[in-house]
DNA sequence: ATATTAGATATTGTATACAATCTGACTGCA
DNA sequence: TGCAGTCAGATTGTATACAATATCTAATAT
């Protein structure tokens, strides 16, 4: 029973800090599909040192939010339309079930982390934070996950959610940013019914209209530096 | 022009050589569940700083074969029994419908390669050698998700597979190490006759049958130095 | 003898230094 | 002008140095 000072400002998980601040920033398309990401740049922002970043970015890279080019550096990645259509898949593939799982298990207590979820985000789009909203409504699917209770596909819809954000920051057309509040209302109504069939049917339209909201037609890859683009159509 | 064909499949850079050597160990089960990865006793093992190890044991622990407890140290990772139901839940769930999609799209060139596989399983099996055997069976598997051309599923069920090998390190209760070579081989038959549902069946049960063959009955989390086994047990 | 604690040792977390590589611009030449 | 070569600056890859924490040993007190 030591009495310890409080001198401990930040020295915990330093690394664990950075990477969610830079995960944050791109979940909420702060930081767009091709920014550099540089590690002096970072580590000033931060107050850590490179070796906290480098590691930071490898965290990240390992879940693609973004990618590291050797001897290069770290964009935010850019995925493909192929990238984008196999994300959007396994989605489909994962969820749906997921979501008839969460439907047999959830508590109240977890129904109502769900509304609070969609209420969140219901005040992050009258504020017009549409950055946050995104970023809300995606952990609502996070959130199913959990409640399902299976940590190893939870891990796997948690990177595709992640990944799902970069590839709206890409391909989005739809106007309305995300009038799919209806559809995350829906959903928690048949999770708090326990209906298992509906729930399930109800997370794969859900996502097919995600899907569907894509423009998903090549185009080339955005870069922000003009350069490749010009080098690639000049001449 | 740009003449920069990708080749991935050079091992470029020192951290992943380190990765890999080590997933390679852990994989044909010379590095057993709980084991210390200490930084500085693998940097002197592979002659590189431990800035190189430490990237190559976050990126194991990323795809969950090594535990990181911060300012203890790197284990190989010991999966509980949940995670070892979870892990073939997922596979399942994920590579029944991988199976499928490659027997419609693989070539007499794919063919080729997962017989190879097989013989080279055989000849590992002849030769004693159970963790290559062990290692190659998982990537036949891994090469089914390749032929299926998905490249997200496939990244998943890489990570599934080479967790299965901890799985099977642990629980593996069969006697004769993998006679599931037949199964493999009805495997490549039905995706070399492009017979879809048949590949999607014969994975499902080929999965089933190797689950069967763990004992996941509650045990002691294995610690290959005696010493918190005695401390707990004794007195 | 057991439990506790303090110090010594070892290991990990972070920062900095050095090496390798890339980028960009300038110069010199045709 | 156009282009190739070269060099300086900037950025990343790796190694080492320092700081924080954990682990082990041993001595002390009860």
């Amino acid at each position: 029973m030591q009495a310890r000072p409080i001198s401990k400002l930040k020295p915990q998980n330093a690394t664990q800090k950075v990477a969610d601040a830079l995960a944050l920033a791109i979940h909420e398309h702060r930081l767009m599909p091709g920014t550099k990401l540089g590690e002096d740049e970072i580590g000033e922002i931060y107050n850590v040192s490179r070796t906290v970043v480098r590691a930071a970015l490898q965290s990240l890279a390992h879940v693609q939010l973004v990618e590291i080019q050797r001897n290069k550096g770290a964009f935010v990645a850019s995925p493909t339309t192929r990238e984008a259509r196999e994300v959007f898949e396994a989605r489909i593939l994962l969820e749906p079930r997921t979501a008839r799982s969460a439907a047999s298990r959830a508590t109240p207590r977890d129904i109502e982390i769900l509304k609070d979820h969609i209420a969140q985000e219901h005040l992050a789009l009258d504020a017009g934070d549409n950055g946050r909203a995104l970023n809300l409504s995606g952990r609502f699917h996070i959130e199913i996950a959990r409640i399902a209770d299976q940590d190893t596909i939870s891990q796997f819809i948690e990177t595709l959610i992640a990944r799902s954000s970069l590839v709206i920051a890409l391909y989005w057309r739809r106007e309305s940013a995300l009038c799919e509040s209806h559809a995350h209302h829906a959903l928690v109504q048949s999770i708090a019914d326990g209906d298992e069939q509906n729930a399930e049917e109800l997370m794969h339209s859900h996502i097919v209209d995600l899907n569907s909201a894509l423009d998903l037609r090549d185009r080339p890859v955005q870069a922000q530096n003009l350069r490749e683009l010009l080098q690639a159509t000049d001449q």
